[in-house]
DNA sequence: TTCGTGGGTAAACGAGGGTT
DNA sequence: AACCCTCGTTTACCCACGAA
């Protein structure tokens, strides 16, 4: 840190004091006022206690929602999920949208120039900002909670068929994929509630483009990735190495027969589709009325938040059915 | 062939609540 | 107080597809 830091720092130090002095104050007479969410969660018996003790005694207790096998390894007791039968036993996380205080509200002091104070939440240290990026965790309770995540995150991996996002068991049939079906329509959701939002699909960031989906920023970013796989003689399509053949082509042979592949298959196809019966193949079906948990679309229109055309020609009573299908069809893995 | 797009994945962030 | 476990969410990147 050069001197500059140190002062800039220490003159917005004196701010930020006075801010958390100010915070302080008004948390007082915020507790004064009303006891708030945490007398009412004082006995421990709401979803957030009922999540946390899931692997404990309480498992059975868990409304009439559906639940899903985990892994036993992971301890993950409860995988119930809101897209298809409420919110996840335990889901804090509207929870904590809907309570976390606003950015604004944090013990913060940054100068235009990006340089700061803020307070940890977890150690309530101070700690400095140093390029106007506010994070709620002082880097050291960061670099901790990265170091669990890791090892979280490596445990899901090691467990072969297990969700790498929330545990719970993949289906056989869905064995390809590293996520539970619910989890990857989760994503989807995302990003066609980002759709719109009228926000990039990619980066969630302002979409300053009419035209398409992606920001220009994604889009410059992609053309990169591809003109550096052209510069490395790669295919910029699956970067393998362009063989001498390939030579002068931006994709390689295999891309090249794939393509062509496609097209003469691709009437085929269009008919099995068609013909396919909707319920039993999770990827190629109709899962938009299945949100994943959380996802704020779930209860929403979700005609208007998915991305699959052949999604609007579902009418809600045969919504309701698919859902009670899949549930048997895929989750009942209770032995 | 190009390039926008959908969707999958890894890593990181953040929070609640338990344990040492 | 410090640290850990767990899990939902966000961000960034990558790959494959398909329209133009």
């Amino acid at each position: 840190m050069d001197e500059e830091q140190t002062a800039a720092i220490s003159s917005v130090l004196e701010q930020h004091e006075e801010n958390v002095k100010v915070k302080a104050e008004d948390k007082k007479a915020a507790e004064n006022g009303s006891k708030g969410r945490d007398e009412e969660g004082s006995h421990k018996s709401g979803p957030t206690a009922v999540a946390s003790r899931a692997n404990a005694t309480s498992k059975a207790t868990i409304n009439s929602h559906k639940v899903f096998s985990v892994d036993p390894s992971l301890k993950v007791g409860i995988g119930i999920v809101n897209d298809i039968v409420g919110p996840r036993a335990g889901d804090k996380s509207q929870a904590q949208h809907t309570q976390q205080p606003p950015q604004h509200q944090q013990a913060t002091t940054v100068n235009e120039s990006g340089v700061g104070v803020a307070q940890c939440t977890r150690c309530k240290k101070d700690y400095a900002i140093y390029n106007g990026k506010v994070f709620k965790l002082c880097p050291h309770c960061r670099e901790l909670q990265r170091l669990r995540s890791r090892r979280w995150q490596e445990k899901t991996k090691a467990t072969s068929g297990s969700c790498r996002r929330c545990g719970t068991a993949i289906p056989q049939d869905q064995s390809k994929y590293v996520l539970c079906p619910p989890c990857r329509l989760n994503l989807r959701n995302t990003k066609a509630q980002r759709l719109e939002k009228g926000k990039c699909v990619h980066c969630s960031g302002e979409n300053d483009s009419q035209t398409f989906k992606v920001c220009f920023r994604c889009r410059a970013k992609d053309r990169e990735r591809r003109r550096q796989l052209e510069l490395n003689n790669q295919c910029n399509r699956c970067s393998s190495k362009l063989s001498n053949e390939d030579m002068g082509r931006k994709v390689c042979l295999n891309c090249r027969n794939r393509n062509r592949n496609k097209k003469s298959s691709s009437a085929e196809k269009t008919t099995i589709m068609t013909s396919s019966q909707p319920g039993f193949d999770i990827t190629n079906t109709n899962t938009s009325s299945l949100t994943h948990a959380n996802t704020t679309s779930g209860t929403a229109d979700n005609k208007t938040t998915s991305l699959h055309p052949q999604d609007h020609d579902i009418p809600t009573k045969q919504q309701v059915e698919l859902v009670q299908q899949l549930e048997a069809n895929m989750f009942a893995q209770q032995p």
